[in-house]
DNA sequence: CACTGTTCCGAAATCGGTTACGGTACCGAT
DNA sequence: ATCGGTACCGTAACCGATTTCGGAACAGTG
């Protein structure tokens, strides 16, 4: 079965597509017989109007794309949920890239997008890109962008990300509060701004509570894995003397401290109390239950789709487009592995 | 900076849009001169073609659209991965959405990516549909449908599924291979027909081995959650003769039940072996590892996107659309919760 | 009867490309 | 000088809708 058009229904009707078109989208100009001799017959031949046909004479495409590092990643697919929620209620559609951390990749997916038809972009940089000419590029053919999570201030573009300085520092002060002293920190990569954030949110809880900040108790993570987790937290006990507690930048790590920590015979949270990052879904169900500090992935999908929204009907306006810069808080989860026993 | 169309550059140039359109796409009719200079202007003017137009008159949309139930799962975020990567290559994009489980909105989301305009569908099914006429309308529009994972057999299309019944029949042989006698098995809704497949395996693994099947080994979950799986080990355990191994439906099932059978002071795998369904990353990161089926999402994905894309060829040479059906096998990965220990 | 004003619809431009078709100019051959 | 052939380019139809403009038909008024 064939898709109807408005000129098969109006052969039929002995009309032209003018008076049909009028007629479907209730203009004034039509008289109500002939209207409703053209919608009756609009639904017995199934007439749906032509998508391309729509969006070409609109200028429209009625989409956004979404680039992100890696869909197989909890944060991301909470995010795309998020996107999806918001912008399928207004009309619109998303279209799905990943990056897989390659900055190759990234100016590829992008330039794609581009070509094949996006009304805007929300971007996540993966962890090698640096320069930001691509998206600039886009931005220059009226293409809104909004970044998230990993952004980069070379961009004049709306950007939400988590408060990692926050995050870590209440993190931080949790353990502090609990009474651990001597907290060790696992940080990531120097490069991302996220994890250079939670190492700053750890050195002002430190110093909020008048406590030295002590390199041997400070490990940089190069994988971010399982592995350099068990290994830095080998590391940590060596020393003469260990840290009490450890905040991790991310769940993983933390789980591979915590197996490691285990194997060398130490309890947690009695021996040395454990605080991930990202809140993944294992740490609610491992034994002891992982405390944690949860990205709001769910938000920050909606929030700068909301942002991306608002910039390409600014766009259609011909008003000049405004840029905001949203920081969503990031909330302690405090599970088994950080609250210290009461001791009798 | 406005995008050039091919009218800009023919204006400045002094010769029609046909002619630029030839010299832009290699056609013969063209002198290499012209060509030279109109393909220099455009790069001058940044030309690049308007997508719409082009597939207005290609009638070819050049996107495939997805349906999932759930974004938020890493079953489905690598069958997502799997498709992205092999329509990509072929210069096709990927509009996602998910139903969130409901009938409804499958309904809803599949209207709104006809209405939007895609190549060819690929569809997991929510666990609410029965009904499939609003996907065979699709396809009497001539849109390809290829289901995955969730089909239903009331559908004329390609699919592409797990081999449940080969996956839990390989873990429950595994589990018996090991010596344990007693297996139970907490099995998943009965409507999905890969949860029956699952039992079934589980049965059929039991009777290879001339064991009896006892009725008060089996449960049946309802949400599928943590709670169920804690909730029914503590009922097997309860029984007279409880059991000496456990396959559950689900990773997530299978967690529940060992956080309740340390809670009742049992060991995994000494007291009781475990070994779970779809291979989490949570399994390779808890003490002690969990034994679990893989699925293959990335092939999954990977085949059935493979098999749409023939089809839409199929459909644009105006051949008839041959539809297959592909079972791809699931691998059990066994770790140290399925593991016997040697005994002294 | 002429004039004005509605009401309704058709003609045609438009969005930005693609492509079949036709025509001009120029070549060498007869 | 005429013809056939080729190289090159313009004209226009086309994809399927939206929308402006103008005009026909008809009614009402002076």
């Amino acid at each position: 079965m064939k898709r109807a058009t408005l000129r098969d229904i109006a052969q039929t009707l002995g009309v032209t597509v003018a008076t049909v078109s009028r007629a479907l989208k209730n203009y004034p100009d039509i008289s109500a017989t002939t209207k409703q001799t053209v919608l009756a017959t609009a639904e017995r031949m199934h007439y749906a109007p032509h998508p391309l046909a729509v969006k070409l004479r609109q200028k429209a495409y009625k989409v956004v794309g979404v680039v992100v590092p890696d869909i197989v990643h909890p944060f991301f697919s909470d995010v795309i949920s998020g996107i999806i929620d918001v912008v399928e209620a207004l009309g619109y559609h998303v279209l799905l890239s990943q990056s897989n951390e390659s900055y190759e990749k990234e100016i590829r997916v992008t330039q794609m997008l581009l070509a094949t038809g996006v009304d805007g972009l929300l971007v996540c940089l993966s962890n090698e890109t640096v320069d930001v000419g691509h998206l600039r590029a886009l931005q220059e053919y009226d293409l809104p962008v909004v970044l998230f999570d990993k952004i980069n201030s070379g961009l004049d573009a709306s950007t939400v990300v988590t408060n990692d300085f926050q995050g870590a520092y209440d993190a931080v002060t949790h353990l502090l509060d609990q009474g651990y002293t001597r907290v060790a920190h696992i940080k990531g990569p120097p490069h991302p701004e996220n994890t250079r954030q939670r190492f700053a949110g750890y050195r002002a809880a430190l110093a909020a509570y008048d406590l030295p900040f002590r390199p041997e108790y400070v490990a940089e993570c190069h994988a971010v894995s399982h592995a350099e987790g068990a290994a830095f937290a080998r590391q940590f006990m060596a020393l003469p003397e260990p840290p009490d507690a450890l905040f991790a930048v991310t769940d993983s790590v933390a789980i591979g401290a915590m197996t490691a920590l285990r194997e060398e015979g130490r309890r947690v949270p009695q021996d040395m109390a454990v605080i991930g990052f990202s809140d993944w879904a294992v740490c609610q169900l491992v034994e002891p239950s992982i405390s944690s500090v949860a990205q709001p992935g769910y938000d920050i999908g909606r929030r700068a789709s909301e942002l991306l929204l608002r910039e390409i009907q600014q766009l259609r306006d011909e008003q000049p487009l405004e840029h905001h810069h949203l920081v969503l808080d990031a909330t302690i989860k405090v599970r088994q592995s950080s609250q210290r026993p009461i001791v009798g």
